[in-house]
DNA sequence: TAGGTGTATGAGCATATAATCATATGGTGG
DNA sequence: CCACCATATGATTATATGCTCATACACCTA
């Protein structure tokens, strides 16, 4: 079981990563090719490139070529949702400090 | 919003390693202390100590001293939800790879 | 106050990660 | 076939991460 645990975590390393996260941000609205992604986001084609093997090869991103192109579109909702759930968590800590702040 | 960006890359980096999964799994039925947390997880002390310090100030654990022993829980439930969807994803690929076995 | 229990932390090490530059590969049109 | 566009990859560097051992610190109690 230690086994899943450790892929578990391999998912969600493969989203928790600001390139990535902007990736997949862009990528919300449907499939999109590298040439596409890379200045969208403000990231160095190289980069791009081994970012987005990375996640597909994780699973999170499908491939496609298209002629010359390589399309890329998310594979699983679920990679959004989860960004959902980190935002949430993060507004909700916010507020608590922001609640701090003023009680002092 | 860039800024934005990163913190929810370092939530999900918080929660996305094999003995981070382990600790907030412990946890998921209720607060407990760290010398109950490490032997169940089957780390060394002082590792663990580093790791639940670590989600505590990312916000996603809470702290509380009860006498001798120093207690730790969920702050909040969105953290397994987070899990939940990662185990989501994670079974759709297993089937996939699954079908394309069948398929050869 | 001394000793014990529970927790945190400093130092060091091995490995992983992200970014960059340069270059290689692969498909396309002239 | 050649020049070109789109993408991937090798090599390198800087930094981050996770773990371990040893030790420090905090609190309780006898």
């Amino acid at each position: 079981m230690d086994e899943l645990t450790s892929a578990r975590a391999g998912i969600l390393k493969a989203i928790a990563q600001p390139t990535r996260i902007k990736i997949i941000e862009f990528l919300r609205d449907g499939e999109r090719c590298v040439c596409e992604i890379f200045p969208a986001i403000e990231e160095e084609q190289s980069n791009t490139s081994r970012h987005l093997n990375m996640m597909q090869s994780c699973g999170i991103l499908a491939r496609r070529k298209e002629g010359i192109k390589i399309m890329y579109r998310l594979k699983h909702p679920e990679v959004l949702e989860i960004l959902e759930l980190a935002s949430a968590i993060l507004k909700k800590e916010i507020n608590g400090k922001h609640d701090m702040l003023r009680a002092v």
